[in-house]
DNA sequence: GGGCACATGTAAGCTGTTACATGATTAA
DNA sequence: TTAATCATGTAACAGCTTACATGTGCCC
């Protein structure tokens, strides 16, 4: 998948449930794709002039002066489908607590067991805000349409955030002296 | 966490179990560390420099003309332990898969079937080769004293891909039509 | 009028990958 | 002898983050 090709997916993906400005898509990005996706605004106001520039995106008329929100044109959709149909680009595994955690033995207890500690608060902390995502989904606009996909997203998240609680409880009570 | 900080707590993760050459490091992080850390020699080598420099590793004296090993000095290890106390840095997320499953409705559906499908069989291939790594962990060099910390490590990996596993059978018996 | 959220952008710099160059050793 | 593997390194570049600069509109 070719340069910029991650971040032009987001961004027309976003575009194509309904306009918006630059801020917003950031915005919205961070708050609905938050669990599992991430860009910066470094990344997406150039990425967007470079979609205007090749017509994929447009921006539209009217609106307050400062801003103008942008629209996917058709020629927007088709790229989004043929980006959507490339294979996945794999992300290189760098996870911080399994590489402390393989090294354990040269760790301080007292650091193993805090490291645990936060691991479990943070699957706990996710697990509600999936929770509380999943009540309030059903009133979203778009939800008629997409909101199959967006629980399959939302289910994903609820599976891997148990499966890191139940690690990090099994693992506490395996390798952390009590008390 | 600073510079180069996450990938010299590897290589001196590493060569705190054993003295190895650049190239071994890179193999055993691959190998062994594959299934949740990454590293490239263009990373490797630049950085063994400057944990020479600072004396938290030296090479071995003997050995064939090329291949001196590298070995942990006191210093390193020191190191070590204060770069395991520190936090984990956050990996930005970035999982294409549900990205993808996100604005499904944007997609051919048979393009969103591949895709779980490959997710699936990918799943079943980790939970394979984690089985094959807990039947032969027990004789690798190490067990003894690091083997219950190797153990937590493949224990998160075996929960992560059966909870990857199980989200892609019910995501493609809820999104995708059969036949 | 002061502060905050909205809004857009850029430049510097860090991290990490890829491709290339080089050569030794070993097995077929 | 030729191919594969071992071994070390570098240079260019892609990708992304951070910090900064700048200004608008709204609410108290």
């Amino acid at each position: 998948m070719a340069r910029q090709a991650q971040t032009s997916t987001a961004i027309l993906g976003a575009l194509s449930i309904g306009p918006l400005t630059g801020y917003e898509i950031r915005q919205a990005i961070t708050s609905v794709l938050g669990h599992f996706w991430h860009e910066s605004f470094g990344q997406i106001y150039p990425c967007l002039a470079e979609l205007a520039a090749d017509g994929l995106v447009e921006t539209t008329p009217g609106d307050r002066p400062k801003s103008s929100r942008y629209q996917i044109t058709a020629a927007g959709r088709e790229r989004l489908r043929a980006l959507l149909a490339e294979p996945p680009v794999p992300q290189a595994p760098r996870n911080g607590v399994l590489l402390r955690t393989f090294f354990g033995d040269a760790m301080a207890p007292d650091d193993l067991g805090r490291m645990l500690t936060s691991v479990t608060a943070e699957s706990q902390a996710r697990l509600h805000s999936y929770a509380a995502i999943r009540s309030s989904m059903t009133e979203e606009p778009g939800y008629a349409e997409h909101g199959r996909y967006w629980e399959a997203t939302l289910r994903a998240g609820e599976l891997a955030a148990q499966a890191q609680l139940t690690w990090a409880t099994e693992t506490t009570a395996a390798l952390v002296p009590e008390r």
